[in-house]
DNA sequence: TTGTACGCGTTATCAA
DNA sequence: TTGATAACGCGTACAA
């Protein structure tokens, strides 16, 4: 590939000239018009990998959301583009497939020197939040919070979202609604958990084990569990799924055993899918201020790329409430 | 970050020993020890942009689909990331909305190096086919083929998954046909509309170009188009949506104006997406063999990374057959 | 306004 | 088996 001395000698000038040109040096309006040309004409393209090692960090943001096959994630990344393009960088995406490989990936943009990176961490425990914590890259945390942890972070109040889902049910004459919760230990699904259990507990009812289920955050695990529970000695008038994903399995696994929804059982769930209207009956479920929260993230991390000093700028944290949007998946006992 | 340095110096050796150390060269096993301790001690990873900029090329595979958000390209993702893994590369996904930001997005991983490019072009034309011929990084393209264009191509027999479904729906007895088709210009467009005008024609029917719709493979506009449709004076009985995003938007515009599917018009598409059990009514649709076609594009990547010589490798295309899956969205008009 | 020389962190060559 | 040194392509003092 044609490097900057291959424009010089075409041009007729020295390489300093020539990334002076690039780099809105001082240069004659004249010589610069040759060096686009010569440029041009060897087909020259900056080594964004020699420009890196020389200042020490490329331009490059990465977007680490965990489960990129999640349709939660289209909304994050289209907003964070959009500012990250403003800002002359760009966004690279690095799927993580939950926990497993997050440190593999991590290192490895770690090595690429990249600018900064959004993730939404996946793990739990006081070693994941040290190693996190060790990362001198700039970074800011999204979605999962991880406790103890010094990072921005970005979110929604699940305690909240999961409470006003399960008080609706409730009102409409709900007693036996089970929880389908995701990965145990993981923020998210410990603060929707807790979200359920106190309106339970406001509303003067014990807590069924039997009806609290533990999954993860993918389809398959929530179809399996639902079928176990529906198939089983008890039953519930309701269940309160604690993501999309897994609202869609429970639901799939209602209409394969021959279960009508409302009529038969209720659903409500948190996040949203594209065409959510287009699932019959349509959800009733919880939806988080992606747009704000995706805006003030990329902010933020822009914000730690460009300051000289990282610890200049504490820790901040964003938590924004939810909105229930309501379907037609609960049935009102109280008729 | 620590270097090289820190660590011959902490070790007591020269850089040149620990570079050896790290990648097979001869150096003793107590040697080799003190080294791996002293790296660990001083916290040493090595730089990627300094290796990759000796070596000309970094590890990076770039994936560049076209729209991220498009629940299609989430399996070409998972077998593309696997087998990548297992090569020891890593997998970063650049979005392009189309083929508007495409070009930029090309050149900055052009500038960085990447080892290789699997992508997935928006473009048309001869100057757009010029573009990509010259990129002189490995690449493989998928989905979309482009004319006269000297590199490999993955991708499925989209004339024949259009004229599969058309016939299909001819044998219910459906005569007035719409066919939605993404832009005009795009390889997938074209054939599709072709498998749709030569099934017409084969059961002697005119093509009404009052029923041929022109979209994008976005559903929004496709919601348009088809509200203009139905309520307008032509109505036909069954609608080829030519993807799944579309296909959701045209149902959604049926639903909204108070058409039942598929009793009042019926609807088939090319194209899964997850969940597409729980949409009502279940759509008939022709599915690509994803997983064999990602298969073979990673597979033929790497074979041009590893290659000496990329043009002792003929360009290379393959195209599978789709299947079609049934549902419920058509009705027999013959009863 | 332009050119020379050095350094970023690494690998490769060659000498010790 | 080890170490000194020259690249890789770029930016930037500093000198001319």
């Amino acid at each position: 590939m044609a490097t900057i001395r291959d424009v010089a000698k075409r041009a007729g000038v020295s390489i300093s000239t020539v990334s002076a040109a690039f780099n809105e040096g001082r240069v004659s309006d004249e010589t610069k018009r040759r060096i686009t040309d010569a440029a041009r004409a060897v087909g020259y393209s900056p080594n964004l990998l020699a420009q890196s090692l020389k200042s020490g960090r490329s331009r490059l943001i990465a977007l680490v959301p965990g489960d990129i096959t999640n349709p939660f994630f289209g909304n994050w990344l289209t907003v964070i583009e959009k500012h990250a393009l403003a800002a002359n960088r760009a966004i690279i995406v690095s799927n993580t497939h939950g926990v497993a490989r997050e440190q593999t990936v991590l290192e490895l943009l770690k090595a690429q020197r990249v600018a900064g990176m959004l993730i939404n961490p996946q793990g739990t425990g006081p070693e994941y939040r040290a190693y996190l914590e060790a990362i001198d890259v700039p970074l800011v945390t999204f979605d999962q919070f991880v406790p103890g942890l010094e990072r921005d972070y970005v979110g929604t109040d699940n305690e909240l979202a999961a409470r006003m889902l399960t008080e609706y049910m409730l009102r409409l004459g709900h007693r036996q609604i089970c929880f389908i919760g995701g990965q145990p230990g993981l923020w998210t699904t410990e603060r929707r958990r807790e979200g359920f259990v106190a309106a339970m507990h406001q509303a003067g009812l014990p807590i069924d084990e039997d009806l609290m289920l533990i999954a993860n955050y993918e389809g398959d695990v929530a179809y399996r569990e639902t079928t176990r529970l529906l198939t089983g000695p008890k039953r519930p008038t309701a269940i309160l799924a604690s993501n999309n994903v897994m609202a869609l399995g429970a639901l799939q696994a209602m209409i394969d055993l021959g279960f009508r929804c409302p009529q038969d059982i209720s659903l409500t769930t948190i996040d949203d899918v594209p065409w959510m209207g287009l699932v019959k009956p349509r959800l009733t479920f919880a939806i988080q201020p992606l747009h704000e929260l995706a805006a003030v993230a990329i902010k933020w991390l822009l914000e730690r790329i460009e300051s000289r000093d990282q610890a200049a700028i504490p820790p901040r944290r964003m938590i924004l409430p939810p909105k229930i949007i309501l379907g037609e998946s609960c049935a009102d006992l109280r008729v």
